[in-house]
RNA sequence: GGCCUCGUAGUUCAAUGGAUAGAACGGCCCUCUCCUAAAGGGCAAAUACAGGUUCGAUUCCUGUCGGGGCUACCA
């Protein structure tokens, strides 16, 4: 039994889709209670067999005995000793039972060490590609035209990014949808800021803040002239109707704002294969009312068409109905004003339609900020009315606040703008660099700047819980030490060290994958530091699952100190064979999930800092 | 008012219903004739409150208090 489960694993091995360690050992696991209890096991019970929290107890642990004792009428301890006698020949692991029924397993050095063989001959590092591929599509960033993207940006850019990185990797066909603002009320103001205000030359100098600038002011003046007001909607008007000249200078917003926004994508190495804003559905508002008027999805209310609840859900879960003062009352989609025009939830169901049609997506993903939950629910919901289902999903994230738990804004009311918040991390980082290594040559000085600051930003970013609401401080978000990008850089910068010194034909051979290494772990931290990396092929998939970055990026952190404790207590250069090739070997794997677990997160590396 | 969401060390954040609640920053002690000290090894320090379900609750349920969001013609 245990030599074919061997083999199976070589097998596995070989053609690239091992095992991870908890569902290998799980399936025994399941295999176990069935021989013990029987009948008396539920036909599908799968036991579950997680990572523990605290290594005393052992690597993993499973509390299937506890769940099952009820059901069997056995004592969960009793139960779980008795499985664990069943397990005690397991290759993998040792088995013990502690506390009120847990089974409890120490994972053995020479399967850690095997499983570091089959790591070093696989490209993907033991992450097996999804069992089901999507296509998908990743609806995130979304600026407005004509507004420079500020910090609040910055969440669903990354975070959406970071998904379309591990999506792909996953093997799912992904598609990247930047769905720019560049339709909305807002350009009543910048026509007419454009045509009044404008300074050509200031145009000219930097695009972007002349035309924040311009609209920023024309919103002021409206506020305190109405008629000015009116004067701005005769312009958006205009525009909506086709008129020439408006249309030119949309045109030319946009055109300046993309090349704005592009430099900052650039900066933060965050690529879209489409740029398909609002505008791009227009043709498509007036035929989609028409169709769910129709069909009777949507009737008219007060003159406007909207949405109703059609009752499928009970009142508490319905997204059309509110309860005020005791009384459901229905909060309808609206899709076409009293006035004609159209709204964000028309302009969403047309692209929604748009990305299951033309990019025959069975999954949209839209990362956009918690307050507008209830807004995809209704888009959801309304899809579901017309028949239309997919893996549809709201990935929300919490606001960004300031000190005073209020939205974030800088003491004089100005929100911070990205670019602002790049070019601080890069300095910040520059200085520590002029500190840390001031006989680099500048220029690698600066470039090792750019990619530790950039790195800092998305990784303080990634590293948090995506629904938490978080508060803004420069300190933190731009901080180079600790539970950091740096810290991570670090570690791959002290294996490449190494790496450089090394001078050994054998060591060459490991790393084309043309020798089978023999690995040979002993140290403590030796062990720990393979357990580390065995895990990345139980995180990355459960990263994407949850649509949580922060799980990979503790799991890399987490890495990053077995590591750096390894190489404080391990030398490796100064040791002897095998040990010293066995941690030569440990020091690659590092690097390459880091590598690879940091290329997903899109934070760069360097080889040296 | 109703619905959603959050409340964890001094501070900022973690924790598929699991065991003694993890980190980081800040504070206090150690470690560079040794592969990059942007590092390592220690110490002190927390689940808003009250009930309930459970073998076991930061996690699930109920209530209280406090923050934020949403609640028909903005996006």
């Amino acid at each position: 039994m245990v030599l074919g489960l061997t083999n199976d694993r070589a097998l596995c091995i070989r053609i690239g889709t091992m095992m991870t360690l908890p569902e290998q050992i799980a399936r025994k696991l399941t295999d176990a209670l069935r021989a013990e209890l029987g009948e008396a096991l539920p036909e599908q019970f799968h036991a579950t067999v997680t990572a523990s929290q605290d290594l005393q107890y052992g690597d993993y642990q499973s509390n299937a005995a506890m769940i099952l004792a009820k059901a069997t009428r056995r004592n969960p301890r009793e139960l779980a000793q008795a499985t664990a006698t069943r397990l005690a020949e397991m290759s993998e692991a040792t088995v013990s039972v502690a506390g009120p029924g847990f089974i409890n397993f120490r994972i053995k050095a020479e399967e850690y060490a095997a499983r570091m063989v089959a790591m070093l001959a696989d490209a993907r590092l033991g992450v097996r590609l999804a069992e089901h591929p999507k296509k998908l599509v990743i609806d995130f960033s979304a600026p407005n035209v004509a507004k420079p993207m500020h910090v609040g940006h910055i969440r669903s850019t990354i975070i959406g990014d970071t998904l379309a990185r591990l999506a792909r990797f996953m093997g799912h066909t992904v598609v990247t949808d930047n769905h720019i603002g560049d339709w909305g009320t807002q350009f009543g103001m910048i026509l007419w800021g454009w045509k009044n205000l404008l300074d050509k030359q200031e145009l000219e100098r930097d695009p972007i803040d002349a035309l924040l600038t311009t609209y920023k002011e024309v919103n002021k003046r409206c506020k305190e002239q109405p008629e000015l007001l009116e004067a701005c909607k005769a312009e958006l008007v205009r525009l909506q109707s086709g008129d020439a000249e408006n249309l030119d200078i949309w045109k030319r917003c946009i055109e300046v704002t993309k090349r704005g926004l592009e430099k900052i994508y650039d900066k933060l190495d965050i690529h879209f294969d489409y740029w398909l804003g609002e505008s791009f559905y227009n043709d498509a508002l007036e035929p989609l009312v028409n169709d769910l008027l129709a069909r009777g999805i949507a009737r008219e209310s007060d003159g406007a068409v909207c949405v109703f609840s059609d009752g499928t859900h009970a009142p508490k879960d319905d997204p059309f109905l509110v309860n005020k003062d005791g009384e459901w009352q229905p909060v309808p989609a609206i899709i076409r004003k009293a006035d004609g025009a159209f709204l964000y939830a028309t302009t969403d169901l047309a692209t929604l339609d748009y990305r299951i049609r033309h990019f025959q997506a069975d999954s949209i993903w839209y990362v956009v900020g918690a307050p507008q939950e209830k807004h995809f629910k209704q888009i959801f919901d309304i899809e579901r009315m017309r028949g239309v289902t997919g893996d549809f999903r709201h990935v929300a994230f919490g606001s960004i606040l300031g000190k005073d738990r209020r939205p974030f804004k800088t003491r004089d009311g100005e929100t911070v703008s990205l670019q602002d918040v790049i070019d601080e991390a890069i300095q910040r980082a520059a200085s520590v660099v002029e500190n840390k290594s001031p006989d680099m040559p500048a220029e690698e000085q600066a470039a090792v700047a750019e990619v530790v600051g950039i790195g800092a930003i998305k990784f303080a970013e990634l590293s948090q819980n995506r629904l938490s609401d978080y508060i803004f401080d420069w300190e933190k978000m731009l901080s180079l030490s600790g539970d950091t990008a740096p810290y991570l850089q670090n570690s791959y910068v002290r294996v490449r060290a190494i790496e450089r010194k090394i001078d050994d034909p054998e060591f060459a051979a490991l790393l084309s994958g043309s020798s089978k290494p023999n690995i040979l772990l002993t140290e403590e931290r030796e062990i720990n530091l393979a357990r580390s990396l065995s895990r990345f092929a139980e995180v990355v998939p459960a990263t994407l699952d949850d649509c949580r970055p922060n799980l990979l990026a503790a799991y890399l952190y987490e890495l990053a100190r077995a590591f750096h404790s390894f190489y404080e207590a391990c030398p490796v250069l100064r040791s002897e064979n095998p040990t010293r090739f066995s941690r030569l070997a440990l020091c690659e794997l590092t690097a390459r999930v880091l590598r690879l677990g940091m290329s997903l997160l899109g934070i760069r590396l360097l080889e040296r800092m």
